[in-house]
DNA sequence: CATATCACCTCACGTTACGTCAGGCGCAAG
DNA sequence: CTTGCGCCTGACGTAACGTGAGGTGATATG
C-alpha cells in the first residue's frame, strides 16, 4: 500500500537487468529447485545464456513468478495455473474458478474445524485421565468425527424436540458426558462378569443413569426408550430404526466386546427392569 | 451416543465372523485398493485363506481399521499412526502429538482464512469491473496475502498511532480503497506519457489523493511523508527505511512498469509539489 | 600452471496415500 | 467348455517439489 505513496520512480536507479538462478530465487524466496520445476513444465521459461546454457532470469521473470505465487496462494494447481498463465487479463472465468476455490477451501476449513474440536475435547479427557483405553478412546472420537452425520441420522426417526434435548449441546455438557461415558466404561471393564447383585455394579447403573438424565432429562429419556422399545406394532417404523442401529455401528465403533454389552444389557434389565416396570405400573 | 442406551447385546445375534475384502470395504466405507495397501505397508494385516490366499477379515480387523480411520481424521500420517497401532493405550505422549496436530491444523485454517478473505476480495473487484490486468490484479492479491507481514514491517518504522490510521482497517474501506486503486492504475496506463498540464491527469491525481486522504486521513499522510521525505538526517534510519522499502518490494510486486511509475513520480512532483510547498509555507 | 572451489547444469529416484489398469488364478453357472 | 466373478499380485501414475549423483565452465589459490 504504502508503496504507492512514495513514486521511487524519483531515484530511477535502473537496477540489475538479470538475475542468475540463485539470485532470483534468494530475492522472490522460491527454491531453486523449484525454479527448475517450473522451467521443466513449461510454466516459467527463463532466457538461457547461449555459451553455458545457465538460465537467466529478468525482471518480467519476476513478475511471472508473483503470478504463480499469487494463484498458488489461492490454492490453485500448477496445472490450473499454466492455463491461466496464457492470458494477460482476468475476465469472468476466472470468478468462477474463485468462486469454486472458495468453496474447496470452505469445505477444507469446516474438516479442519471439526477435528479441532475433537483434539481439543480428546486432549481434555486424557489430561484428566492420564492413560485410556485405545477403544474408548477411537469409539469417542469416531463420534466426534461425525457429530453432524449422527444427528442427521436421528433426525429420521426422532421428533425435533426430543431431537433437541438428546445430543448434549453446549461444550461444557459434551465433557461431562464424555468424561463420564469414560469413567463408565472403565468400570464395566473391571466390574465385568459379576452379577446384578453387586453393589459396585449398582453404583456403576445408578450413576450412569444419572449421567444419562444429566444430559438427556427425564422426558426424553422416556420417549427415547419408547421409541426403541421393541413395542413391535409399525413394521416400516422398525425396519427404519433397524436401518438407523446399523449404520451408527457402522460410524461409531463399540468400545467395548460383544461379551461386555451382552452382560451389560443383562445386568441392566435385572437391576433396573424392576424399577420400570413400577414407574410404568404408576401409569 | 444412543447405541449406548440400548444394550443390544440382548439380541446376541452373533454375526456372521469373516468378511471377504469387498465385504469388508462395502460395510467399512473404505476402497479395497486401500486395504490392500495397508496390508501392503504392515498396517492393517488380515489372515489369509490357507488355500486360496484369499484376505479374510474380522471383527477385530474392524476395530483396528477404525483406529486407523480415526487418526487419519486427526490428521495423522500413516507413519506415525503405525508406530501407536503397536500400544492398546493412550498415553501422555499422545496428548503431545494431539497439540501439535493442532498446531498444525490452527496454522492451515489461518492460512485458509487468509486465502477466503482475498478470493471474497477479489471477487467484488472482478464482479464490478468486468475486466482487469493481471499485473493489477496480481499486486492486490500479493498484498492481500501479506497483509499481516506488511503491517508488521511497518511497526518497525512508524508509530504505533500512525500505524493505526494508515492500513484500512475496516473491510469496507479495504473495498473502497482496493476499487479506487483499480480505477487508478486503470488510468495511468491510460494517461501514461501526457503532462502534468493535461486536466485529465489532474482529475487523476485529484481523485487518487482524495481516495488516500479518505482512507488514511489528512493529519497521518503529514506524518507518513515526513518520514519518507528525504530528510536524511539519521544515517540509521535511513537505512531501516531503504530496507523496508526493499521487502516491500519483494512482497508486493508493482503493478505498473517503471516507466509508468517514473511518468507517475513525475507529475506528482510537477502538480502537487506547489501545492505542498504553499502548505508548507504556511507554517 | 595445476588444482580446488563454485555455481550451474541434467538425470533420476524418493515422497504420500492411494487410483487405475494388466495379467492370472480358482470356482460356479450356463 | 467357456464365461464370468471375485480375488490375487505387480506395476505405473499422481503433485510439487526435495535430495542427491555426476559432469561442466569459470574463477581463486598454491
Amino acid at each position: 500500500m504504502i508503496k504507492l505513496l512514495i513514486g521511487k520512480g524519483l531515484e530511477a536507479d535502473m537496477k540489475k537487468e538479470t538475475f542468475s538462478i540463485s539470485e532470483f530465487a534468494k530475492s522472490t524466496g522460491v527454491s531453486v529447485r523449484t525454479l527448475h520445476y517450473y522451467d521443466e513444465k513449461n510454466i516459467l521459461k527463463p532466457k538461457r545464456d547461449e555459451h553455458t546454457g545457465h538460465r537467466v532470469y529478468e525482471q518480467e521473470d519476476m513478475i511471472q513468478l508473483h503470478k504463480i505465487m499469487t494463484m498458488k496462494f489461492l490454492g490453485m494447481s500448477l496445472d490450473e495455473i499454466k492455463a491461466y498463465m496464457q492470458a494477460n487479463t482476468f475476465d469472468l472465468s476466472f470468478i468462477d474458478t474463485l468462486r469454486l476455490q472458495e468453496s474447496k477451501l470452505i469445505k477444507d476449513r469446516e474438516q479442519i474445524d471439526i477435528a479441532l474440536d475433537a483434539i481439543q475435547r480428546t486432549v481434555y479427557l486424557l489430561e484428566n485421565e492420564k492413560e485410556v483405553d485405545h477403544a474408548v478412546l477411537i469409539s469417542l472420537l469416531a463420534s466426534m468425527q461425525n457429530e453432524k452425520k449422527q444427528e442427521e441420522l436421528a433426525k429420521g426417526i426422532i421428533k425435533d424436540d426430543v431431537m433437541k434435548k438428546m445430543f448434549p449441546q453446549t461444550a461444557k455438557e459434551k465433557m461431562i458426558f464424555e468424561q463420564g461415558l469414560l469413567t463408565f466404561y472403565k468400570r464395566v471393564r473391571k466390574h465385568f462378569g459379576k452379577s446384578a447383585d453387586d453393589p459396585e455394579v449398582q453404583q456403576m447403573l445408578d450413576d450412569f443413569y444419572r449421567l444419562i438424565l444429566e444430559v438427556v432429562g427425564m422426558d426424553s429419556l422416556k420417549e427415547l426408550t419408547d421409541i426403541f422399545s421393541l413395542n413391535i406394532e409399525d413394521k416400516e417404523n422398525e425396519e427404519r430404526i433397524e436401518a438407523y442401529i446399523q449404520e451408527i455401528e457402522r460410524l461409531v465403533p463399540s468400545p467395548i466386546t460383544e461379551e461386555e454389552e451382552a452382560w451389560l444389557g443383562q445386568i441392566t434389565t435385572d437391576y433396573m427392569g424392576p424399577l420400570w416396570d413400577e414407574e410404568e405400573g404408576e401409569n
